[in-house]
DNA sequence: TACACAATGTTATATTATAACAATTAACAC
DNA sequence: GTGTTAATTGTTATAATATAACATTGTGTA
């Protein structure tokens, strides 16, 4: 079977509802905010979600348990990902800086692992923030 | 008052009992197995661990939602965190590379932010997995 | 002592995520 | 089209992770 190009009704579903309120959103979030397209259950929104994550439309800020769709074509398919998250007001955006994604994705650690994928969050504030 | 010095009793239990495992631990389990000490409740674990993350003596590890010791005197306080993650056996290992750091401490995203605390984790196949 | 704050103990509950199983749909080979 | 396989869906129940709320006790300092 070819890899899949359209996504299927649940996915496009939670996808559309995480790409309009253009933000991190809860997965419990999105299933109150898709009940009325027809989506009952939690593990409808969590199996859409992992589909969205692997695909790489969309990614999680894992210090917070959520999903922001991906603002960067070039962001490989989910494997190199960097936020930068407000503390105060928790705006996170995703960074997209080659020199950075470069230079992690040539990273070697001592032990000669190889690596496959990053994932990095910055904390600090923001600048509307750093004025009050 | 002045800064802590000492560790209060459930504080040390917690973090004796991360000390012993030597590897990523998660809370419930810490609690089924300091639960002889006398900690019955998973707050008390929490409280300790939030505790310790604070000052820096373990680290979470957030996309597995565990815990560890930290292993290197130079994390400043928990303000500047790399780990590497095998996908397959799960080890984890605290990254400590000085150039790694400095870069990341002095990065510096297009929207002016500034940052005063990072998290990355690599995840990759380790030496030993990368045999078989 | 009196005060302030940190830590504890305890019960209940909130939040996040997966197990298990049956049914349906989509893509492909022939 | 038929049969085959894999992906997706629907559904109920439950597991795993984490915090709220409140009363109490301990600890350092003035
Ligand atoms: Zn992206
Ligand atoms: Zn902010
Ligand atoms: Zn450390
Ligand atoms: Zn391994």
């Amino acid at each position: 079977m070819l890899k899949q190009e359209t996504l299927s009704k649940n996915q496009q579903i939670v996808l559309d509802f995480i790409e309009k309120v253009n933000e991190p959103i809860k997965a419990y979030s999105i299933l109150h905010n898709v009940q009325k397209k027809g989506i009952k259950a939690p593990l409808q929104v969590y199996r859409a979600l992992d589909k969205l994550v692997e695909i790489g439309k969309i990614h999680k800020i894992e210090s917070r348990n959520a999903f922001v769709a991906c603002k960067n074509s070039n962001c490989q398919i989910s494997k190199a990902t960097a936020f930068s998250i407000c503390e105060s007001c928790e705006e996170v955006s995703e960074i997209s800086d080659s020199k950075l994604s470069k230079y992690l994705k040539n990273f070697q650690d001592k032990a000669g692992m190889k690596f496959n994928k990053y994932n990095l969050e910055f904390f600090g504030l923001c600048k509307k923030c750093s004025i009050k």
